[in-house]
DNA sequence: AAGCTAATAGTGGAAAACCCCTATATGTCT
DNA sequence: AGACATATAGGGGTTTTCCACTATTAGCTT
């Protein structure tokens, strides 16, 4: 019997997941948190084998955050991510993190089974929809990337891009060559791993560089 | 028995749904659809009494632009908007269509019972985080709503934009030509007064286009 | 029937962004 | 001293936007 705690804010997903795990017979859903310091204290108490961790649980204590805090203090639970979001910067912030699996919310229920009991045999179950070679190119990076962090200029940088402005608008305001806004710009790119501009806003946005 | 189409992209999620709503013997779920275009000919082929839509269905046909699709051609039928957000744009949008309901997904699943059951018997159910007179308000507002000025449409191609999607890529997904997307954008910044791109961005941050 | 709005699509030229490079100055760490 | 990171800037070519127009169709309203 595997013994799996879920946590996502959304009262109907959570629930559903919970009807959908009960169709299996070998696990049992022990407990069910809906937020990051929830998740930390029922996992404590529960002592599960596996916890389906949501992404973005609100209360600043997001998925990523509450799966590393788990990881310190108790390193045997298998912690899978689950999440609407198939970019890449998600997938690296879960490998960051350690976690053991990442699906995403339009996976079949049996992908969920799956990921279940990969996580609770060892195995590393990452279900997403980008090409094996690049998943591969983003463990290896995982020891010396520890965060992935943007300078301060790129951080400036970034926040203008979310804002709209041009190139040569945040050239202006930084009293810079546009040149070297487009360089930043393409740096950032390369660092977080995207590979246009949607992206790359969308991080933004995601990371309230705003 | 009240015949009921679950309309969302994300499986894991319509699969909980309709496990949830299995467990009342008076609600049959009689169909699934993953995007705006297959609700729309689902709805048609199976009429059901009562649709549950996923605001945020990918593919360019939201869930607002599929509600509006699916009055035209099927007045009787009921139509939930389920969703995550609580704002008041995503509210007016919502009365805007003309939505029976209005439930956010970490509602209890007797909200959701709660919720089909009264758009089926003719009633309008909005259960949402804001105070009942703001609701009026809004209400009120439906018939001259000098508010919002921007068509269906052009709030599609705002928010696109907001996410940072080329002219290019928007007008993929909306199956139009990306000069057909300059119009609109070019339309909505002389609605709105602005003029310039960094202008429309902040005004679509602002006002919770993403 | 005439007028209006929304949505669609086009032309053509100027401006800007994007992409692949190279390059320099200035730090800091080992 | 050498390696590395950060911030700066440019060349040159391709693609995309931006802008100011025109135009057509469908569906309303008066």
């Amino acid at each position: 019997m595997i013994r799996v705690l879920v946590v996502d804010d959304h009262v109907l997903i959570r629930k559903g997941i919970v009807l959908l795990l009960e169709n299996y017979i070998d696990i049992e859903v022990v407990g069910e948190a809906s937020d990051g310091a929830e998740a930390i204290t029922q996992a404590i108490s529960l002592n599960p084998d596996v916890i389906l961790m949501d992404v973005s649980i609100p209360n600043g204590l997001d998925g990523f955050t509450a799966t590393q805090e788990i990881h310190k203090q108790m390193p045997n639970v298998k912690i899978i991510m689950l999440t609407m979001h198939n970019e890449v910067a998600y997938i690296q912030k879960a490998i960051a993190v350690e976690a053991h699996g990442y699906i995403l919310k339009n996976s079949q229920g049996g992908i969920l089974y799956e990921a279940i009991h990969a996580v609770y045999s060892g195995r590393i179950y990452y279900n997403v929809g980008i090409p094996q070679e690049q998943m591969d190119k983003l463990f290896e990076h995982k020891g010396h990337e520890d965060q992935c962090i943007l300078t301060v200029r790129e951080q400036e940088i970034m926040r203008l891009t979310v804002l709209g402005y041009t190139n040569i608008q945040i050239a202006g305001q930084l009293y810079i060559s546009s040149k070297t806004v487009e360089n930043h710009k393409s740096n950032i790119m390369q660092k977080l791993n995207l590979s246009n501009k949607a992206e790359l806003i969308q991080y933004g946005l995601a990371n309230n560089y705003m």
